[in-house]
DNA sequence: GCATGTGAATGGATTCACAGCT
DNA sequence: AGCTGTGAATCCATTCACATGC
């Protein structure tokens, strides 16, 4: 069994040989092939792009490779190109609409954050069971619905992406409602093991892990 | 050289033998170990605590005893002092000052988050560039203060992590002023690559690559 | 008997090094 | 000459399996 770790992996999710490691570089290389087309630039190498990033860049051919056989012997990768085939394999060729179950201040500033609002994301509503909250919508203009509407909403504007961003104790339960309104997959930001389901593909970000791994270096580094 | 990827792994810390993975599975068997001893359980087997992560149970024993001999064959560990161990592992047995720059939606989320605020952490300032912002607080009451301020501040409380939150394109200064304020710990969410430097340990938390990942995990399953 | 701690085996990711194309 | 694509080698994390101690 692939180990739930991390926040990484989750149940049923193929992956065509592509590794959940590979997957999370191509996201980086697509950042830097949109800044070279910005710039203007018309190839790069290997060895350019591992530059930027510190890495190898044997690695970076093969993360390449992965999804076709991209390049140019002797000249390197065409930046457009290559851009739009990654962008085309990570599926954000189009918009996919988004929803954040929370309206505390961790959902309602993930509505309204830039980098889920652009560039083949969308995020189309939140929901609350608060009644106070309800009826509102975020600076942003994201409007805010009651549990109840969920599955209405999903369906009509087809969401693929639910978002917890509730307390941990509330997750569960929240986990269940996306997962029964049809949305096959979730990223979860609520401190829990959820469990593993068929068809759908869960991700976490666990905030607390990542400072307690600060933590850990400065007391290994003596710097504490 | 070790991969900077996926927001693991930065420059100069020591891990004593400690890998990242490791770090971030102790993280997670605290928080279950918490929960054990909140519910008055006084010892707990490697097989047990397996269970809860779909790990397996020989990862748990390595894991641990990485951090030192705490296991009693035949019996188990013993739930409170496996705890305390590896609170002071992690180096979260004391709080931590904590600051956060950038007053954005995101900033003030994480001001007011509560896994930052317990537990070894504490958010003691905010800062923002925008005048509008400086001499306000957040919900919870989180001043925000001018840059000007960071140094002075950043002593007298002995703030040792530092938190960017700001826009792509500041990161990078932002960076060099807590690193040059004497923060030798930094969690970054702005996408960028920030080059790491001696003496300093950087996190990322890149929150559009891991909604990427899910979009590629539905791409793949034929879902999109 | 039961559960830890750990050497050995496995599996996967990264790096090396070079053949092959432009 | 320059740079990709890739088998071989290496490195590291995970899993197995068992000797060791309670």
């Amino acid at each position: 069994m692939p180990s739930p770790l991390k926040g990484l992996r989750a149940s049923g999710a193929e992956r065509d040989g592509v590794s959940e490691f590979t997957t999370e570089r191509l996201s980086i290389y697509l950042r830097c092939l949109a800044q070279l087309e910005a710039a203007g630039t018309e190839t790069v190498s290997s060895a350019r792009l591992a530059e930027c990033f510190h890495l190898n860049s044997a690695q970076i051919r093969k993360d390449l490779a992965c999804i076709g056989e991209l390049g140019i012997r002797g000249v390197g990768y065409r930046v457009a190109s290559l851009r739009e085939h990654i962008a085309r394999t990570l599926g954000i060729d189009r918009t996919r609409p988004v929803v954040i179950f929370g309206a505390g201040n961790l959902g309602t500033a993930l509505a309204d954050h830039r980098g889920f609002n652009e560039n083949g994301f969308s995020v189309v509503a939140l929901f609350d069971d608060d009644p106070a909250k309800t009826g509102t919508s975020t600076r942003n203009g994201v409007a805010i619905h009651p549990v109840e509407r969920l599955r209405e909403i999903v369906e009509r504007e087809r969401v693929e992406i639910g978002i917890i961003a509730v307390p941990a104790s509330a997750a569960h339960i929240v986990c269940d409602l996306l997962a029964g309104a049809g949305i096959p997959a979730i990223l979860n930001f609520a401190p829990v093991q959820l469990e593993l389901r068929d068809g759908v593909v869960i991700k976490c970000v666990d905030l607390r892990i990542d400072l307690e791994s600060l933590s850990f270096a400065l007391r290994s580094a003596g710097r504490s």
